[in-house]
DNA sequence: TTCGTCGTTCGTACGCTGTACGTACGACGT
DNA sequence: ACGTCGTACGTACAGCGTACGAACGACGAA
């Protein structure tokens, strides 16, 4: 493959940018040490040289992939904002589907992960949101973010035309209809009516947005505590 | 420990609650089979006569967890029904951390999971909503309950007070005001205001149903994708 | 009683993992 | 010419999943 093709010099960077797409391209669990020095030419020992442990070369490739994500800038509305970052973090989390889990299970948040946090939370609070509210806005979108790309990694289709083949060729034929009739029933009307799971994305996106509104505003529909904790302060943006 | 103690006759039923409880009690990496089968007092190799390998373990494990969220049941509104299955499903993710990654990582759906997933969708069909709104509550429902279940796995903190020692000696030390502004303020700001994490989850989830609401009745709020699936298909219950 | 046969248990071994430890080599200041 | 230092890595160890085959008790048939 790559023998002495490519002997640059070994940098922190260089074996991240590596690890990363070795975890792109054979999956988190054929990470090793050995492959990826293999992979950059060199013996597994060397690369401790870059990082203390494998912990931190996976903190690192995690800081890579924040760093995809579009950064919110500060013109523009709060929705259109927040939707932008929503639909790129989906499409980096799309392009590296290990890094889904380890984002949010790395104790000490990197610099682009800092850097991120800070620009959604200075979007939100500019729009309107008072901290509190900032708060469940972030979780209620990072939640669904996380949890949708958690999903979609594993799913065997992506387009609507995968979908009427696998759940014609699979799922239709061993869901018997009479223990699993709704099971059955959506199955086959979801191929008919021509769902394309290429789109779902955004339309909880909007749900999700839409409600947020209301948080802003501080009137939420019908939940009661959210009303009460969206009414404990008033948006003051530091700052400015 | 344990040494001839307990000698019951090893079935796949004890393995596999073994396996769940010492992934609860040393985490999800601790898992082997070695030690595993030393847990249950066997040798390594026994193991493999209740399961065929790691994974299908792991595949039992799961839907064992799946048999702890409450199934729902015919009767009462769907937003209750959706809301105790999400709060239910909630704390058995927390009583299993390990599980979250897992569940939906599995690519064969396990009895418990097929058993869900119709109840759910039925819960929703009965109440009004066409088999594509029905799919999109699933996604923003599932999204948010993973994804939700996924962060707080990591989080160093459950209650208020935890959240107050970490924001004072942790967090507001280590970010620097002039480079996080808004960071700096919601720390300081959400300790002051007694922001509870243990409610979090139920601020999301009313939103979440509130919206729903809207996609049951086939008006959406100004998200127009959704509302022209939502016309896609009238509601029409199997089985009835 | 003796002899398969079968279900269950598990000892050993192979190739893999992360990484501790010690060594080796080229560049550089003195 | 001689230490020192940054970089590289060979070897080794404990632990992993699991393939293979042997051992052993229970049992029906002879």
């Amino acid at each position: 493959m790559s023998e002495t093709a490519e002997r640059a010099p070994l940098t922190k960077e260089r074996v991240l940018r590596a690890a990363v797409a070795l975890a792109d391209r054979r999956g988190a669990d054929a990470l090793s040490m050995r492959l990826l020095a293999k992979e950059l030419g060199a013996g597994a020992m060397s690369l401790y040289h870059y990082v203390a442990n494998k912990d931190e070369l996976i903190d690192g490739m995690v800081d890579l992939v924040f760093d995809e994500i579009a950064l919110p800038t500060a013109d523009g509305d709060w929705r259109t904002a927040m939707r932008d970052r929503a639909l790129t973090a989906r499409d980096a989390l799309a392009r590296h589907p290990w890094a889904i889990v380890l984002m949010e299970s790395r104790t000490q948040p990197g610099p682009a992960n800092l850097r991120h946090r800070e620009g959604t939370l200075g979007i939100l609070r500019r729009a309107g949101f008072s901290v509190v509210a900032a708060t469940h806005a972030n979780w209620l979108l990072d939640s669904y973010l996380y949890g949708f790309a958690l999903q979609v990694a594993t799913l065997p289709f992506d387009t609507k035309e995968q979908l009427a083949d696998m759940a014609e060729q699979i799922f239709i034929p061993q869901i018997p209809a009479d223990r699993f009739p709704y099971l059955h029933e959506a199955a086959a009307e979801l191929v008919a009516a021509g769902y394309d799971p290429a789109t779902e994305f955004e339309v909880g996106l909007g749900l999700i947005l839409d409600a947020l509104e209301t948080l802003r505003s501080g009137r939420s529909g019908s939940h009661a505590l959210a009303r009460n904790i969206a009414a404990t302060n008033a948006p003051k943006p530091p700052n400015s």
